[in-house]
DNA sequence: GCCAACGTTGGC
DNA sequence: GCCAACGTTGGC
C-alpha cells in the first residue's frame, strides 16, 4: 500500500505548457504568490503525482501527469526585484514562499476538459469542478485520481 | 469582454 | 478588527 498523494497543478498554456515541460524534462514550480497553493505545496512528498491541467484556455482542461521529484525549495523569484513574482515583503532569512520540482511523467491521449471533468465528478470528487474556483494547486482525492488514470489510460 | 468568486490592502 | 475598494483568476 502506497502513501503517495495526488494533485491538480493549473498552468496558462501561454505561459508555461505542458509541451515546454516535455520538452525540459522538469520544472521547478515557482511563482506561487498564494498561501493556500503555498501550503498544499508544502504537504508535498517526493514522489507524489500532479495532474498538470492547461487553464485559461479553450478548452481548459487536464493534459499530463508529474511527479514531485523535491519539496520545499525557496522560490528565488522572490527575491529577485526585476521578476514578476518579486515579493519586496519577503526576507533572505525568512522567505515566505517556497516551491517543488516536478518531473514530466507524460501526457495523455487527449485533453480531458472541465466541462467532462464536472460531468463525471462532483466538487468533493474533485475540488477543481467547483464553480469559481481560483486556487492553482489543488488535492486530488485519491480515489478520483485512480478512476481518472484508469479513465485517461496510457501516457504517452 | 464580462463577471463571479475570491484574496489582499489599507483606512478607520 | 472591520470592511470597502481594488486586483486577480479563469470560466464562459
Amino acid at each position: 500500500m502506497t502513501t503517495r498523494n495526488y494533485w491538480l497543478m493549473k498552468s496558462e498554456p501561454d505561459a508555461y505548457g505542458i509541451d515546454q515541460l516535455k520538452q525540459e524534462g522538469s520544472t521547478l514550480w515557482d511563482g506561487i504568490r498564494n498561501y493556500q497553493a503555498r501550503n498544499f505545496m508544502r504537504s508535498m512528498v517526493v514522489g507524489d503525482r500532479a495532474f498538470f491541467y492547461h487553464s485559461n484556455c479553450k478548452p481548459p482542461g487536464i493534459v499530463g501527469l508529474m511527479e514531485v521529484t523535491e519539496t520545499r525549495i525557496i522560490d528565488p523569484t522572490q527575491f529577485d526585484a526585476k521578476a514578476k513574482y518579486y515579493d519586496p515583503n519577503s526576507k533572505q532569512d525568512k522567505p515566505r514562499w517556497d516551491c517543488v520540482q516536478l518531473r514530466y511523467l507524460g501526457c495523455f491521449n487527449e485533453l480531458l476538459s472541465l466541462e467532462k471533468l464536472r460531468d463525471r465528478y462532483s466538487a468533493e470528487e474533485l475540488p477543481v469542478v467547483r464553480k469559481g474556483n481560483r486556487l492553482s494547486i489543488l488535492p486530488v482525492p485519491k480515489s478520483t485520481a485512480t478512476n481518472l488514470l484508469q479513465w485517461l489510460g496510457p501516457l504517452n
